[in-house]
DNA sequence: AAGTTTGTATGATATTAGTCATTGTATAAG
DNA sequence: CTTATACAATGACTAATATCATACAAACTT
């Protein structure tokens, strides 16, 4: 099993701003999981005794609400810590964390990371910084949702997933949701999404080919998202 | 002008987690300041390079969509530290903060909160604290705008409102929002809040006067709120 | 391979919420 | 005190979105 000290991944968080030391510490404890497409990483209610570190693949989060709707809150990227807050503060999550496709984390037990997190002050900013941004775009997806049009979050959505996942040289974005996540992240009902996918595709902005999204027209796209 | 070291709203905030000497620094430096009711605190767009302790009245944090339409993200509470992250990041507020009532603040230069962010693991774990909770009420938010009706979060904003700034004898709401802030606060048109808030006071749930709300019926609008 | 389940698609319809227009009512300004 | 301005309330209408029903396709099961 790779070492921590070695791992490339680190460049896309905070486990970067760690000491040579604590990174050491980590990796003789830390434990690969495999969770395949559709397994729960951990869900809502239960304590998580740790953080994942996100090594491939992708994860929603999501929250339910009191009649069983599901709402995706985030995607995970590459590098991406989860359950830190569960972790730290011993409440129950209050979000559920499940594979998109194969996903490869490395655990990490909550110790590991509370102690840098309180006697590491680089870390310890930098992890502030990421609950900062992550607070930042929450609020925006407050904004999004509700000053803004279902048309309007789906083509936000699509440039978003593009962004955030690439595309291939066909212009395919590089991650398959089903239609009711699609929903469940745009806040709509699966109908409406599937409806508001099919008139993008006539219009000539996006091209349907089972899950896959090929992006056409990345400018329209971003016209309808921004209202225009 | 008083000591933050005697000053009781830190009771409420982190700034009860600094030592002596870090406090007795701020006191030397901070600055009282009084907001009109209606004044802008600091601006969206603008750099905050400091942070201000609310000590007294209550503040609106909200954000402006593409079209120039406001949604309010968070009610401030008393002892609330605002304009952090700005401070923290050096990057320009992405909200903007208005005195809904005449608000008194204690203006904290950026400097005197990253020190202690840094070298006090007490006080960086506090503000952590705070920051994780309020990515979970956010969290909540986007739930709760995406999947409950306007009725459901309208019930739920008047019992939040309650809950948070509390009642008379009356059982008046100690807080006096104009119709349009109760609009944008839920998500909804200015209309149609006040379509919903006069049939609430039909059914015999809340009163009203003015902009005063009486509370009647807190079960039934539990139920409400929970979509019962 | 046949059956079962799950996901996708689309039409018809109902509901919800937004917009526009108008009137009344406070509140502030001269 | 009067006028101006913002705020509140309500009706009429329109647009957006959800729900229900149904059909079909894809993916698993046995």
């Amino acid at each position: 099993m790779g070492r921590c000290e070695q791992c490339l991944i680190k460049q896309f968080n905070n486990l970067n701003a760690l000491s040579k030391e604590e990174l050491s510490r980590i990796s003789d404890s830390k434990d690969v999981h495999i969770f395949k497409k559709g397994e729960v990483i951990f869900d809502e209610g239960k304590f998580s005794s740790g953080v994942y570190c996100i090594k491939d693949g992708v994860c929603k989060l999501s929250q339910l609400n009191a009649n069983g709707k599901e709402q995706i809150v985030k995607f995970s990227k590459k590098g991406d810590l989860i359950g830190y807050h569960s972790a730290i503060t011993h409440e129950p999550s209050t979000i559920k964390v499940t594979a998109l496709n194969d996903v490869a984390a490395c655990y990490i037990p909550q110790d590991l990371i509370k102690k840098p997190l309180e006697e590491n002050p680089k870390f310890a900013g930098a992890m502030f910084k990421t609950v900062c941004s992550d607070l930042k775009e929450a609020n925006n997806a407050i904004t999004n949702i509700s000053t803004n049009t279902v048309h309007q979050r789906m083509a936000d959505l699509i440039l978003f997933l593009k962004e955030t996942y690439g595309v291939d040289n066909n212009n395919t974005i590089n991650i398959q949701l089903s239609r009711k996540e699609i929903a469940s992240s745009v806040g709509t009902a699966t109908e409406s999404a599937i409806r508001i996918l099919s008139g993008f595709k006539k219009d000539g902005l996006i091209d349907l080919d089972g899950k896959a999204i090929v992006i056409l027209d990345e400018e329209e796209l971003k016209h309808l998202a921004e209202g225009i």
